[in-house]
RNA sequence: UGCCCUGUAGCUCAAUUGGCAGAGCGCCUGGCUCUGGACCAGGAGGUUCCAGGUUCGAAUCCUGGCGGGGCAACCA
């Protein structure tokens, strides 16, 4: 199976520091869909990763249906997305929720937020609303219904709730800031009006929660931990903790965003999956060619294989987008060694054996497995006279490197005879019809080798003796790896190919309908659940098996000179500087910093008095370079007069650097805990030294003990590699966890390295 | 144009949090084989987006720039 190393990303360093922390105690997680459609495979990725990481965890992962718009939802979704998670192997125990089953306390919520202040009846327009919103760089404008009472507020939301208005006659919204540079906290839509019936509420309801109030609500209600999402989702964070904080609920899940699954040459929006659906160009829902689960399953995937793709393919925050051919290796990794190998011609062409006995039909014994495949079993295979092999596996005018049958050539039939090709008939057009073979004597499958040399070996039927059946294979539904600006024009019209005279061997009569084969060089197959009255069989390509002879399509990976990825663009864009301002120039000069680190320096209030202060008894060079890199970006929010120290402790401490007292990793750790307490940098420093490895003599024991460990890098470096040095401190400076003086180290390992190579 | 996120091998991700830039997929070569599969061995492929800075040492920290994505639904 895959690599079964645990994953590691960025959320489960987040969950372990939690956990560490003491944060929380237990991790609980959930997967949210809305029920409005059917789940595909980003869904799995989605799913995967919560159900994946409460399990690994030891917490638990919530099904929670995000219904909260009545006009789209319904039951036969919800039914469908349980069946498609219990068939990943999901298990949520008692943990099925509904937002919906929580109108009743958003509503009691919202009434406290009105009651605060925080959230007004609106009578605007929908339209005048968006526009009074503004843009993103310009602030939006209050609307007049803003300061109304809470009195009155509340008394619009109950009138709202209890049906008295029109649906968009008004809202609820949460009074935050019209001028937010976040568009979405410019005074956010909590509650619409909506006479519709639910699916699950029915009439009960006719106002209705919009996803960030209903959300993180949910969340809490039910003391989820970790909330993921998709990255678009992430400039709501911010209204995500607002309400929470504005309601002074205990409970605190915490928003994390990761970026969705994106499969090239597939169709991954559900509004794009309606039109297909719609238009008839797939054939519903569970098209094998659908990314859907349902349309995966159908195709024959097994879940496993799913979950091994969505582990490998890891969780960042970086939009990517995925090859198929992953999710493909996925899929063959799990049918490998669970499909028994049996023949099936899929484009019969016709061979007769000129010198074959007559009538005669030969039994052969055939291993359902390869050599390199631990299981037991075979079925027999008859052979006579007549056989059909694979269209595909004959030609007339090779190309160079062709393995398979030409005029004249050999070639072995796979657990049969070799036969050689004597003559080609063809019809009016000259197009092939049949081939007359000589079967060769005595190269029978397993016998001794005689000195024929086979071009390869090929697959095939017994005419008299196999099944007519139809094969269905199938390819990305796109034939561009994302759809530009027209679906219909992005679509791969080979997406289906069907084969309606395949033939397959006689064995598969006796099999169980469910049963997953691989068609012998030509991939995993299985027969398809939907078409099971059809007079003839129909089988559906899972996935095709490797091929190193095909030509790569479109749907192949870019080639290298393809992609250019703008580096050349990139490299031109020399980073031109603005210019500066007269004061700028001035203080650059008075300062004698050198421009990035001046400007950083200048651009913060303050800090030009914090310099010239601090400059006053140590380096001005050095006080500007450790303002710029260090002191400044700790500030975070506060500013510098909050700072529990001035600039002559400040200037003290780039003393302490400037004359090696401390190095740099100390005098970086002194200034922490200065921002901390606030006391004396050099009582800091040495407290920090004492606990340090400074004995020269054990210093060289931990070096010696490096070098001895890293023998062969020794002699690298005794070779030239000098870089290696680096290399060694690093591995000393690890052993004392950066608690020594990466320059007595340097010297120590220097003085080792030269007697050892000497 | 405002705010937020994000740039590491062809693709997708790692890198013990400042210490030799690695893995899987894909590609190429060889081996094995009665599957152009699987398996085994090897290989190519990197200016860690760019330019500066800090440091003994930077993919990682700082400044500036460039590229990509998201946000202005009475959808979620």
């Amino acid at each position: 199976m895959n690599t079964s190393s645990t994953p590691s990303d960025f959320l489960r360093t987040i969950i372990s520091r939690d956990l560490a922390q003491g944060n929380i105690s237990d991790v609980v997680v959930r997967f949210p869909p809305e029920p409005n459609g059917y789940l595909h495979i980003g869904h799995a990725k989605s799913s995967t990763l919560n159900f994946g990481l409460a399990a690994e965890y030891g917490g638990r992962c919530h099904l929670r249906f995000d219904d909260t718009n009545p006009e789209t939802e319904d039951q036969i979704y919800v039914d469908s997305i349980k069946q498609d998670l219990r068939w990943l192997g999901f298990d949520w125990g008692e943990h099925e929720y509904y937002a919906s089953d929580y109108f009743e306390t958003l509503f009691e919520w919202a009434c406290q937020l009105i009651n605060k202040g925080l959230a007004y009846v609106d009578d605007s327009q929908e339209n005048l609303i968006r526009l009074m919103r503004g843009g993103v760089t310009t602030p939006g404008v209050h609307s007049e219904f803003r300061d109304r009472s809470p009195e009155e507020n509340l008394e619009l939301f109950h009138a709202m709730r209890s049906g008295e208005f029109q649906d968009g006659s008004r809202v609820l919204r949460a009074k935050i800031d019209m001028s937010h540079p976040n568009m979405k906290m410019r005074d956010p839509l909590m509650y619409r009006i909506r006479h519709a019936t639910h699916y699950r509420q029915g009439d009960q309801w006719c106002i209705y929660p919009f996803y960030d109030w209903a959300h993180g609500q949910s969340d809490a209600i039910e003391g989820v931990t970790h909330s993921i999402c998709t990255l678009e989702f992430s400039t709501n964070r911010i209204l995500y903790d607002w309400y929470l904080d504005a309601l002074e609920i205990s409970a605190r899940p915490r928003q994390y965003e990761f970026a969705r699954l994106n499969l090239d040459y597939h169709v991954t929006s559900k509004r794009r999956l309606i039109s297909l659906v719609q238009e008839h160009v797939v054939d519903g829902w569970s098209d094998p060619r659908m990314p859907t689960l349902a349309g995966l399953r159908r195709r024959g995937v097994r879940p496993e294989a799913i979950r091994s793709f969505c582990q490998s393919i890891g969780t960042t925050r970086v939009d990517s987008s995925h090859h198929p051919s992953l999710l493909d290796h996925h899929i063959r990794e799990d049918l490998n060694h669970l499909a028994p190998r049996i023949h099936c011609v899929q484009d019969p062409l016709p061979v007769t054996l000129s010198n074959w006995p007559n009538d005669h039909v030969e039994s052969l014994s055939a291993p359902y497995w390869p050599h390199d495949i631990p299981r037991e079993g075979s079925r027999t295979l008859p052979f006579s006279g007549e056989l059909f092999i694979e269209r595909g596996d004959f030609s007339e005018d090779p190309p160079k490197g062709f393995k398979r049958l030409t005029p004249g050539g050999i070639v072995r039939l796979r657990h049969a005879y070799m036969i050689r090709c004597t003559n080609v008939e063809k019809d009016d057009h000259g197009h092939v019809t049949r081939l007359v073979c000589e079967w060769i004597e005595g190269t029978q499958s397993g016998t001794k080798d005689s000195d024929l040399k086979p071009k390869g070996t090929i697959h095939w039927v017994d005419v008299h003796n196999s099944s007519e059946a139809i094969v269905r294979v199938y390819q990305q539904l796109l034939s561009v790896p994302s759809v530009e600006d027209d679906l219909w024009s992005s679509l791969n019209p080979f997406s289906l190919i069907e084969h309606r005279h395949a033939r397959m061997e006689p064995s598969v009569t006796q099999d169980s309908l469910d049963q997953r084969y691989q068609f012998v060089r030509l991939g995993y197959y299985w027969r398809d659940g939907t078409c099971a009255d059809s007079e003839k069989p129909i089988f559906n390509c899972i996935v095709a098996l490797r091929d190193s002879s095909v030509k790569k399509d479109a749907s192949s990976q870019p080639s290298q000179t393809q992609v250019v990825k703008d580096k050349t663009l990139q490299k031109k864009s020399t980073a031109d500087q603005r210019p500066l301002t007269p004061n700028e120039e001035q203080w650059l000069r008075r300062s004698g910093l050198n421009r990035a680190v001046g400007l950083a320096i200048y651009g913060v209030s303050e800090a030009v008095a914090f310099f010239d202060a601090a400059s006053a008894s140590a380096p001005r060079v050095s006080v500007g370079n450790w303002m710029a890199n260090h002191l400044l970006p700790a500030l975070k929010d506060q500013s510098i007069s909050d700072l529990p120290f001035g600039p002559n402790e400040f200037a003290e401490l780039v003393q302490l650097a400037d004359r090696e007292i401390g190095s740099a990793h100390e005098i970086r750790e002194t200034l922490k805990r200065m921002f901390d307490t606030g006391e004396h940098p050099a009582v800091l420093l040495s407290t920090i030294q004492e606990s340090f490895v400074s004995d020269p003599e054990t210093l060289k024991e931990i070096a010696l003990e490096v070098l001895h460990e890293y023998e062969d890098r020794v002699e690298a470096y005794a070779n030239g590699k000098v870089g290696l040095l680096g290399f060694f401190i690093g591995q000393v400076m690890r052993r004392v966890h950066g608690h020594a003086n990466p320059k007595l180290i340097q010297e120590i390992v220097s003085q080792e390295l030269a007697r050892m190579t000497s």
